[in-house]
DNA sequence: GCTCCTATTGACCATTCGGTTAAATCAAGA
DNA sequence: TCTTGATTTAACCGAATGGTCAATAGGAGC
């Protein structure tokens, strides 16, 4: 059976989405053009056709997993928010049960992280996408500087946006290894522990 | 040309340490049954005559760069301390300082990581592992709440631990990624100004 | 020196993979 | 309707992979 003749876009899409599924049932290394063509009901020269290489149908899917996934948005709900503190914590707990509602966005994201270690491309995006999110704590964590010199003596902003992006992905990382013995809860509530006392 | 006969264990021993290079090398991934016999001067067929198949022969590699990794040893130095916060500093930069000079050792534990959520005999090593690593902070972390149970309040012992965790695989992870503009010194300090004011 | 056991190897096999190409098909415009 | 150009496919190719197997070599015990 022939594919029906449709627009490049919405073609390129059908097939980033199939990959997309493959690479979260079958991992990144378990990719393969056929196995994407297949999910996609087209045959793999017509992936080849539309991507070039596998390679570049790679990158392109961190780029499409990156740019569906909303990630990090600061809501209204936590902008309204007057004291910086309350919105590190809003904005904490709001990450922490998105990553652990999307488990398949966390793994293959994980993946493509290794997967940087030896490709400079990727590595770069990957690098982007953490200083994006390490841009969104950094500016609350001046604000708590500002606020509490004494209580944070020593901290910088970018060290201690950095430290707050660790939080969110140790959660995730180790929610993703054993999620039964995980408690994610008891987790944020150590977090918020430790920086109760911060501008109080 | 013949490989010279030699005891089992040794001739393992030579493997399992041939795909430890190639693995670093080339990921997981790209680790094949003939890349590790060619690293390893031997036949291919010879790898398979001693693991039997490959997937035993990744599994075995985790085994072996656990065992090869000093992982979170408590020196007599750090043990030395009396007050339960000092140890805590000084075990964290301990394991900091060793995993920014074990970066080969990161990324692949890393690559385990991944593949553990496809791979259940990984992810038991891999959530063994980490169940190790937690309970050294915990202990820790228990004598704290002890000590200062309102600086903590909130937080339990497994949470803290796991929060210690993050730490350090949030900085061994950021610095992966880029390590040029990830200040390790800085993310410490910062680190310390958030539980500086524990019991004190 | 001879035997026996096993570590070791080269040759081989079926499969899968990424990629190429020529042919077929379809839709739109003249 | 006919032409044209882009899209889609089947068939094919060479390379690499995991795995098997019969043959071989080499050392330990006799």
């Amino acid at each position: 059976m022939r594919a029906k003749r449709v627009p490049e876009d919405e073609r390129r899409e059908q097939i980033l989405g199939a990959a997309f599924r493959v690479a979260g049932r079958e991992g990144i290394g378990g990719l393969t053009v056929r196995s994407v063509a297949a999910e996609a009901g087209v045959s793999h020269a017509l992936v080849l056709f539309h991507f070039g290489r596998k390679e570049r149908l790679i990158h392109e899917l961190l780029d499409w997993v990156i740019a569906r996934t909303t990630v990090l948005h600061i809501s209204e709900d936590i902008a309204r928010f007057p004291h910086a503190l309350d919105r590190l914590h809003a904005l904490l707990q709001q990450e922490m049960t998105r990553l652990s509602r999307q488990p398949q966005h966390t793994r293959l994201f994980l993946e493509y992280w290794a997967l940087g270690a030896r490709h400079e491309e990727i590595r770069t995006r990957i690098s982007a996408e953490l200083e994006r999110y390490r841009a969104a704590f950094r500016e609350i964590m001046e604000e708590l500087l500002l606020l509490e010199p004494a209580a944070l003596a020593g901290g910088t902003a970018d060290g201690l946006a950095a430290v707050a992006v660790s939080w969110i992905q140790g959660c995730a990382v180790q929610a993703m290894v054993d999620p039964a013995h995980f408690d994610t809860d008891e987790y944020l509530a150590s977090v918020r522990a430790m920086i109760s006392r911060v501008g109080t």
